[in-house]
DNA sequence: ACGTCGGCTGTTAGCGCTAGCATTAACAGA
DNA sequence: TCTGTTAATGCTAGCGCTAACAGCCGACGT
């Protein structure tokens, strides 16, 4: 005997289980799960209770494969442990609300060909909509994307290609912005202190962007110095006392992250040293941890809630944007860059 | 005609386009991609070629309902910002890692109905199995669990009631042991410092095991403060601010978690207050933050990243634990408790 | 009385894939 | 030549659900 009639604990329920219990067929039992269609009151009453005691949960995966269709948006993103895209997966979450979507997270520890296998992992499930970190992908996953028939929002980034949408800002001005900032306070030995991340290209383009603009200036870096993994804000620390050693003159510290600037704050008013008269100093990305620290770090903000909350829409189809979304941050001086000096 | 033979980039691909763009059948090909069964060299070659210039990606959704099996491990917990269950998150990836299980996320925000609906939404998908935080849930999520015939793990915590494994630490020994460590040093006027969450049932716990280790003292919290939202470190100095103001006489503060024991330190020190002679500090969790503040936070590890491994692992069926697996957080007293005087 | 319309329910035919055989080809051994 | 064996491939029958349509019934207009 094939189904069971008693109460088999062991035996996955379906719909027919949940008719069969309630005396009506398959389908109006799917419509009454559903709200769809039209059911009368008290077979829609019968049909929940049947369903309630027997703790039926639906079957999605047989539902999608059915309907075509599938209430999943896949988001794709290189890490959870860095503060910044938790908040963007809060925009997300929050437009998503209410809206029959889910979103699933795939995270790819800033490696393409594993952002690639995740992105393969995904469009297998077909989901509505996908939301992914970066412009930067290898060229399999740009066809797997650009082939899925879904709307792809590429986010954080528009400084180059995307493949449908994109949401997100200039790194390459935002590092602009930054460096000319510092130079019309007056710091001229400015070093960077960042990530090693040879996939982190928000990081970089930042970086480029702040050279081009000390270039602009006839500036260069006069130091640099790079880290990878640990407590970002112990790195912080031991990347500003190799750099303040080996470079006693510098006057301006420019972090690729506001975690590894907090830690280099710390150690400099650890140090005595005159913030920012004697040395200046900017991360990126307004973390609220910054609001903390005993001064307050000059960074600017990557628009990170916000950037979720657009991509989300577009994925909703609730607002039918272009293109690509260019938000703009908003450089915050915090108490870590002198003012400028009046003209 | 149902069916377009030309290239319409519009369709999706099935099986069928692949066998038929390499004349074989769709069973082959479907060998092929799974690596199961024998191909010959030759075939499985043209098969592969096949895919890869289409741009085939499987469809999972009908995969996994013939086959009845799913390759996901859904992972239920409360928040992704506060640095916790990011730790947890890679200890379950690292062990999941080339079991053929994927996790997915879902978060409920502390909200025991949202979390209902999460493990609702979840089994829906039908997973190999399910990792909750928690042991506190709706008496439906409970039922839901239980008569899903998957393994389910229950972590963080291991004080109370199982619905099937579980893998945490003892939240209630956590705090009395702290507190002992407390009253050993010296430390009298105790205040508490936490989380307002009613269902950060961990924190909760911790407390309550604090609270009876002061009991079996004869001593009592001489002060508490609670707060919500916002910047845990800036709320850290706040709430440290109003304590001290309040208790001026207090000689330790207990807080519940790392990040507002960070901003409370970093006041203390700003106020030149003698740490940990004055006062004495300590927090919970171990975030490795802690290790770039000026000194260092008295703390207790969570074990956060084996509590992720071991879960994942009794997913994957490579370890088959008992019922419920306890770790044992060691306590780091760091510098803001002073030595125990000795006997 | 008849038509018909709208509310409610059931029937049928898959969705794209895979388990579990059945089938075939190729070849060795008797 | 025939059989048995093995490797490679194909066929059939669903997985559990839903879209689309087909019925059925009572109410209502004429």
């Amino acid at each position: 005997m094939s189904r069971p009639h008693a109460v088999d604990p062991r035996h996955t329920l379906t719909l027919r289980d949940v008719s069969e219990a309630c005396g009506v067929s398959e389908m109006t039992v799917s419509r009454v799960l559903r709200n769809r269609g039209d059911v009368s009151a008290s077979t829609r009453e019968k049909v929940l209770e049947a369903a309630r005691t027997l703790g039926y949960v639906p079957n999605k995966i047989a539902g999608a494969l059915a309907s075509q269709r599938v209430n999943l948006v896949g988001v794709v993103i290189p890490s959870l442990s860095n503060m910044v895209f938790p908040e963007v997966m809060t925009g997300i979450s929050e437009r998503l609300e209410g809206t029959g979507l889910q979103p699933v997270v795939g995270v790819t520890n800033y490696l393409p060909d594993r952002e690639e296998s995740v992105i393969y992992e995904m469009l297998s499930w077909r989901p509505s909509g996908m939301i992914i970190a970066g412009l930067e992908h290898t060229a399999a996953a740009r066809a797997m994307l650009a082939r899925a028939g879904i709307p792809i929002v590429e986010i954080m980034d528009i400084d180059g290609d995307a493949v449908n949408h994109a949401v997100g800002i200039s790194h390459r001005r935002a590092g602009r912005q930054m460096a000319e900032a510092i130079i019309a306070a007056g710091y001229r030995r400015i070093a960077f202190l960042g990530t090693q991340m040879p996939n982190d290209h928000r990081a970089r383009k930042r970086l480029e962007g702040f050279e081009d603009a000390l270039a602009k200036a006839g500036l260069a870096l006069v130091d640099r110095e790079y880290y990878s993994g640990g407590s970002a804000l112990l790195k912080g620390r031991e990347m500003t006392a190799a750099v303040l050693n080996r470079t006693p003159d510098v006057d301006f510290l420019y972090y690729s992250n506001d975690m590894i600037g907090a830690g280099g704050l710390l150690y400099c008013l650890a140090q005595g040293i005159d913030v920012p008269g004697r040395i200046g100093l900017a991360g990126f990305n307004g973390v609220d941890l910054l609001d903390g620290l005993p001064r307050k770090l000059a960074t600017m903000d990557a628009c990170r809630l916000e950037i979720g909350r657009r991509a989300a829409e577009i994925i909703a189809g609730t607002a039918s944007a272009g293109e690509v979304v260019e938000l703009f941050p908003k450089l915050q001086p915090g108490d870590t860059i002198r003012p400028a000096p009046q003209t």
